[in-house]
DNA sequence: GATGAATGAGAGTTCATTCAT
DNA sequence: AATGAATGAACTCTCATTCAT
């Protein structure tokens, strides 16, 4: 029972059918209850959330969430999904390919630390709400991660092949790399670490690139 | 709401207080019971371990628990302050004062590792069970984080006095090496890494100290 | 609250009402949601029916149902009258005064097997889903099986003080005899019990009115 | 998690254990859940019977009915488990096999109309809740009905066979003899007929037997 | 001290009904 | 008149916690 009339609605979109202006509330509305629910799961948690407070967020009745969504652990999902889309897209700019190693990856921290920046509580459950919902979701949370590691890893690889690294591990150094990504969650969202993205960036690839001992 | 009797306890353990011997039963029967809520919760996370779960696999009766905690969360508070301390005395072993930066660090990281597999239930309870169990519980956890923090920015800005370390900003070396340390919890967990911890320890000092730019 | 607007209905339809054709067609609607909701209520019950899935049957949207008939207890009570009224339309033809008690009888059974056979559905909910749906529908259920009962047991009457009969209790056959009219309904409804309704009657009336012993 | 130590249960009852008698006090809540269960499902119908209405008639807890029935659904499973057996020990004593087929009969509707006067509640169940509660249970129903009425005919075969009746159909025959059963239910349930159930017996299968016919 | 049967507050979900369009 | 999105009362079931034994 998904809500998939998208082709249909789309026709209609183009041909300026008023009854797309309700499907469009629909689609608006749905998003609407997802809003919410970043609100209310990143700052208490998915078991800690009841549905009616999400309902209540969106100014809603609680019945109208099983309107769009089949069931809690839906929404959740369908929750993460529009979230690492928009992490996603925010990260995978246009050329990047043609940048050299240390602009993409100045790149991809700035984009991360602004993106944490700019939705704290997106990035709040993205990295910190993998908890054991769901077993499958577990599952899920992992294969992301590890797509992430692998698209990580294979840059890496080209830019020693290229000698723009020296002769490092790239497995190692894929880990190194989220590492720092991900450390810097905390100080972004808990303790609101207000240096500018890009200054952090060029600081810490910095630090990778040229390592912090002494010559 | 901390459980802290621990240093009134101790004295009397010295004095040969009866009542410790009591206690004494009880402290063991009352580790027994965090072993098993340790393989519990780690495997299930906190909202889906059931007390009766935890019982069995304490081998004793659901009520049973109740005579050494006061609840559920209590339970895991004090799982997560025995792990901490589990932790902690991995970590901070003797005379670590007197080693240079290189040799510290790479001491650090080897024990993480080699903590993190021989206790990879209690490791993932550290590092992904942070969930928002509770607000307190979720403050308390950034404050041992904050404080772990502190400690490392120490010795990293002793460092740069001595000379040991390039002009680095010593906040963010420490966010840097902290993701280096979390970056790994999650392949040695999960996917079984099984480099030896000294090894994987040396590459990453090693990436650390002198970059991974080429030259 | 029942339903009984019939025959003012009928009264100004004969005049030519104005308000009637508006009724008209409204009692076209009216008969096609009863028609949807025999399909829906006979074959999952009335519990586990919803007025949606009666409304799709019907062809039409959710809330139009709330304009023919107040709550869906109301629909399934107008349901019932007017499938109670084709049950007995088809009971009670013509000319039956006139016949022996033997002929009324067989009629009675046939018409019965053939009305079963004929609407399944409706036959369905009238013998099985006099369930307790509601403390009032079952009173109304009781009484119209009361009345039918009433109605035999008069006949009986007449056949044993016309001699049709021997002396048999008039109570006690009459209860046989709608036995034997209820038993049919299984095997017609869920069995599909194929034999012509006008043998079955015959051999039934004829066990009824001979016996089955020996001799 | 069904229950079923029963071996177990019954050594240690041979032996006497002090363990048994709470085990037994266990069977005992079971059966008196059940009786709350019939009292409650007979008069107000299973949909429209809350949970916590059965606890209270029980005088126990809500969640006190989870600890022995799985859901409601499987609660009137059992409940209508027991109700048959309750009802096929009352049908099926002892030496009926060497009687006659008058006597047989005769003594099957005494035992039918007895039950149905000593458990109107479960006979309510029996022969009126058979509600399509849920689909399986519907095909259940049908196939205990089935069961029954295949037990009938082959007495009524033999019967036949044995020149104790004459050449009727045995499957009609089986089918007036159930509905005779049936239509005592409603005026004993729910209009308190009075008369002895033997003589109710005696002269319904007199009217079985010889007919209503004169002559 | 140890137990586990009993409990009931609380959560997710359903669906008859309403009402703005 | 017709609709179906929105609603929230009502219901089942779970599970941390209690307490009599």
């Amino acid at each position: 029972m998904r809500h998939q009339p998208l082709r249909l609605f789309y026709v209609r979109f183009l041909l300026g059918d008023e009854s797309v202006k309700r499907k469009e509330g629909k689609g608006l509305k749905r998003d609407a209850i997802i809003d919410a629910a970043v609100q209310v799961f990143s700052s208490k948690g998915y078991h800690n959330t009841r549905m009616e407070e999400i309902a209540i967020a969106a100014g809603i009745g609680k019945g109208t969430i099983y309107e769009y969504f089949e069931s809690k652990l839906q929404l959740f999902q369908a929750l993460m999904e529009r979230s690492l889309q928009t992490y996603y897209s925010k990260m995978e700019t246009s050329d990047l390919q043609q940048l050299g190693f240390r602009e993409r990856l100045c790149h991809l921290l700035e984009a991360n630390f602004s993106f944490s920046r700019e939705n704290k509580n997106l990035a709040r459950i993205i990295y910190w709400d993998t908890d054991v919902i769901d077993e499958e979701l577990k599952e899920w949370g992992l294969a992301i991660r590890k797509e992430k590691e692998e698209k990580l890893k294979a840059i890496v690889g080209e830019a020693i092949t290229r000698g723009e690294l020296r002769e490092v591990d790239s497995y190692l150094t894929t880990l190194v790399i989220m590492g720092c990504l991900e450390s810097m969650y905390v100080p972004i969202i808990f303790e609101d670490l207000d240096r500018p993205a890009d200054e952090l960036a060029l600081q810490v690839v910095d630090m990778i690139m040229q390592g912090i001992g002494n010559k």
